[in-house]
DNA sequence: AGCACGCCGACT
DNA sequence: GTCGGCGTGCTC
């Protein structure tokens, strides 16, 4: 038995496929490589860019290659990163590489690419030169830049024999490109040396130096100390004056890395209030947690608090505390909510502290956020989901606010996370304090509070003495056409407007008509691509399809029956908007979903405008119910509250209750506000709840149904979607992967598969299956989890062929 | 995911 | 012959 040496292996993984590890050796080229580096591999005939996710020991032998070269040379992924995503991997039934894709900003991510370009003895190829046909193409153009092999094999015909061709030949080498870096981008620094007072640098200056003379007096007016962009705002043609201020001494120049929050304050209007009082129980939950905080231990707590009941206050307060033990700080917030308002405050009280993610920033400014981040600098970052794996150094504390939110959920690309659930992983393997907050908390992360697994507070007034809103139902659709809009509603709202106050409709769909169909053959107008009614858009004049974009122009005769009397059925945005514009002809009426903030800004720039009392109705789908302040907002109205209950999923009732009591929480803020909503049944048991404020009504009520059915909170669930051209493939691989499933493990609970409410999508057949995990079952939870991987590598490369996708998702939000 | 390789039918 | 279209299997 001859023992071979041991010789260090690196693990690299990649963010695209193929999933899973794979080794190599580490060179002797004196790198410090160490996991969480990016480095550059060979990889079949490829050479691509990897994370290096471990350092080993193993055998050395022959299938081995060299790592060619590092990326980094610090890892910009710090270990309890790396090891977060690890778990992500195998909480969410994904590959590791795609947990790192979705944690690291896109521009971090690595994409090494390999070119080609002439080699000399192409160049020497004057037979190829002077062809016309494509070979003689490819030629002329690789003398002008080098090529990828896709940008080859797409541009010209028969690219890929071609290029192999060159290749052959050795008219091509290969070089790689396109390796983004990592340091953040640097800018300048200038400091007053001090060598001699600004007033004697002025007299030395002759009168005509005016530029030097006004960098003197600028640095001045700045306490000596100024950014190369502060510099470019008061003056131009500075830098090449600062280079002879610095030659003489008279300056020093330093390199640093760029504040991008210096744009958001410029942007930020100053309302500098005094720190306002806290009331006994906000000064009681802040204590609580203080002493979590300084016990360095994990502890989770809910709070459970009414909207503008001072959450935010008490989040302020325990930032403070976190960064005065030194630790770092996460706040999460709905994407959504990531308004000026919210980032303007905490920044405001934590200045350069403080680092925001948001969509708007570009990949540039992401990687220089996670350096600045990485390296202490910012030690509190605001953010959304993706924020929860910010790489922030010695973390104290998590903010989850308002948790219950759908949008921490990714459910596209793979993988499939809660960021809240991540959190909540996070803090417990850093013994971080994690804080959920909301006004309608997730069933969950209350039955889990009620159960002692995390702490409970409630916040039960509204913070500054504003009531509750009175809210009224009232019996909606007398049968008259064309009235979305109550009588007691009008009557609200032209009373609301003669005083100047502003008002909030809620309209859950967009559109004008959301049925458009024949009374004499009963043919409804669907979408030729998806099993799904067309919407009526009154602005150009189309149906549409609002799953995969199809857009035909409006009918008016019936393409069954030719019968020209086609009923434009159910309420939208659209039609709402165009009653109230009739019935209230003075009054200004925007509306805001989807169709009018498609365009980057538009969102916030509505609300904005809503905010100044430019205009004043408000009309638009859910997104007009979550988080602003709006003080002049006395009255909300919600056209149909029925369909919200009405859809086919567990959790409708728990959704239909939180968006009608944030709707709720729109107004009032600032004195008495009234919300009026309309259902076809205003006997409904759970709109009594949400006039009564009662959360807890609807969580014990709802808490029993889930029990009984096994549904979340009770138990867990992983759903399965197989998707294909045609039915019957989609329904086959349904029904083999259950097959197999129950095979492997016959005593768990799988439903289907059934065809999701929506079958077809884009021409694409849909199959469901749904895995019930018991609760507190870990080791059940785990056995599934693996056979599933098994089953799906298994079937992955079986359906590659056949075209079938399968995809997992773990604790899905909607099924 | 790429990419090579190899099999096959359709052309010169 | 050889061009071009896929299906299949592999990448440390």
């Amino acid at each position: 038995m001859s023992k071979s040496a041991q010789i260090k292996l690196a693990e690299v993984r990649f963010t695209d496929p193929p999933a899973g590890g794979f080794s190599y050796r580490i060179p002797d080229d004196g790198v410090d490589y160490s996991a969480g580096m990016r480095v550059f591999v060979p990889f079949g005939s490829q050479r691509r860019t990897g994370f290096l996710t471990s350092i080993f020991s193993g055998e050395d032998n022959s299938q081995l290659r060299d790592i060619l070269e590092p990326i980094d040379l610090t890892p910009p992924i710090p270990g309890d990163i790396l090891e977060l995503t690890r778990w992500v991997a195998d909480y969410y039934i994904c590959d590791w590489g795609e947990a790192l894709a979705a944690a690291v900003p896109r521009g971090l991510k690595p994409t090494g690419r390999v070119k080609y370009k002439l080699s000399e003895a192409g160049l020497a190829e004057p037979l190829i030169a002077e062809e016309s046909g494509p070979a003689g193409d490819l030629w002329r153009e690789l003398r002008k830049k080098p090529l990828t092999a896709g940008q080859i094999r797409n541009r010209f015909p028969n690219g890929a024999r071609l290029l192999d061709k060159f290749r052959k030949s050795g008219w091509v080498d290969m070089i790689t490109v396109d390796v983004h870096g990592f340091a953040p981008t640097m800018t300048f620094k200038y400091r007053w040396t001090g060598e001699i007072s600004p007033a004697e640098a002025l007299e030395t200056l002759p009168e005509r130096a005016w530029r030097l003379r006004r960098a003197v007096e600028i640095l001045d007016q700045h306490a000596g100390s100024v950014t190369q962009r502060k510099l470019k705002e008061k003056e131009t043609g500075m830098s090449e004056v600062m280079r002879r201020l610095v030659k003489k001494g008279w300056v020093s120049q330093e390199q640093v890395p760029i504040d991008r929050m210096s744009n958001l304050q410029a942007g930020m209007e100053e309302t500098a209030r005094g720190r306002p009082e806290l009331t006994p129980d906000q000064e009681n939950i802040v204590e609580q947690v203080q002493t979590a905080l300084r016990s360095g231990k994990f502890r989770s707590f809910l709070l459970h608090g009414v909207t503008g009941s001072g959450k935010t206050l008490v989040y302020l307060e325990l930032i403070e505390e976190a960064l005065a033990l030194g630790k770092g700080v996460i706040v999460m917030v709905p994407e959504i909510s990531l308004t000026p308002q919210l980032t303007g405050r905490i920044h405001r009280r934590f200045g350069d502290r403080i680092m925001v993610t948001h969509s708007g920033l570009s990949d540039r400014e992401r990687c220089d956020a996670w350096g600045t981040i990485r390296s202490g600098r910012s030690c509190v970052v605001i953010g959304p989901r993706s924020a929860v794996f910010a790489p922030v150094k010695d973390i104290g504390l998590i903010i989850v606010d308002e948790e219950h939110d759908d949008s921490y959920k990714q459910s596209d690309p793979s993988p499939r996370y809660h960021g809240r659930d991540v959190a909540l992983y996070r803090g417990f393997k850093t013994n971080a304090v994690v804080l959920l907050g909301s006004a309608t908390p997730d069933l969950n992360s209350y039955l889990n509070a009620r159960e002692g697994k995390s702490h409970l507070f409630e916040l039960k007034e509204r913070f500054g003495g504003g009531d509750m809103p009175d809210i009224w139902v009232v019996k909606f659709g007398t049968g008259s056409k064309g009235e979305c809009i109550s009588p007691n509603l009008q009557n609200k709202l032209r009373s609301r407007l003669e005083k100047n106050e502003q008002a909030i409709i809620l309209v859950n769909r967009r559109g004008f008509s959301t049925i458009i169909k024949c009374p004499d053959c009963g043919e409804v107008a669907t979408c030729p691509n998806c099993d799904i009614s067309l919407r009526y858009h009154r602005s150009g004049q189309k149906l549409k399809c609002h799953y995969c974009g199809h857009e035909q122009r409006v009918i008016d005769i019936c393409p069954n029956c030719q019968g020209r009397r086609l009923f434009f059925g159910g309420v939208g945005t659209q039609k709402a908007q165009r009653e109230l514009e009739m019935l209230f002809p003075d009054a200004r009426i925007e509306r805001m979903d989807s169709d009018t903030t498609r365009r980057v800004g538009a969102h916030q720039e509505i609300l904005s405008r809503f905010a100044r009392q430019e205009f004043d109705v408000l009309i638009g789908t859910q997104m007009v119910a979550k988080g602003h302040d709006f003080p002049a907002v006395t009255l909300v109205g919600i056209l149909s509250a029925d369909p919200e209950w009405m859809r086919p999923d567990f959790r409708a009732l728990e959704k239909a209750y939180r968006l009608l009591s944030q709707a709720s929480g729109r107004t009032g803020r600032a004195g008495a506000g009234e919300v009026v909503i309309q259902a076809w049944d205003p006997t409904y048991p759970m709109l009594r709840w949400v006039q009564e404020h009662d959360y807890r009504r609807l969580f014990d009520e709802e808490i029993k149904s889930r029990e009984e059915l096994s549904y979340p909170p009770y138990g867990s669930l992983i759903s399965i979607t197989l998707r294909a051209r045609e039915r019957d493939l989609s329904e086959r691989a349904a029904s083999d992967f259950k097959e197999k499933f129950i095979k492997m493990l016959p005593e768990c609970i799988l439903l289907g598969p059934a065809p999701p409410p929506v079958e077809r999508v884009e021409n694409v057949f849909r199959r469901k299956l749904l895995i019930k995990i018991p609760r507190h079952n870990r080791t059940v939870a785990q056995r599934i989890k693996t056979v599933l991987r098994e089953i799906l590598t298994e079937q992955k490369l079986q359906n590659r062929a056949a075209g079938v996708i399968i995809t997992v998702d773990v604790d899905p939000v909607d099924i």
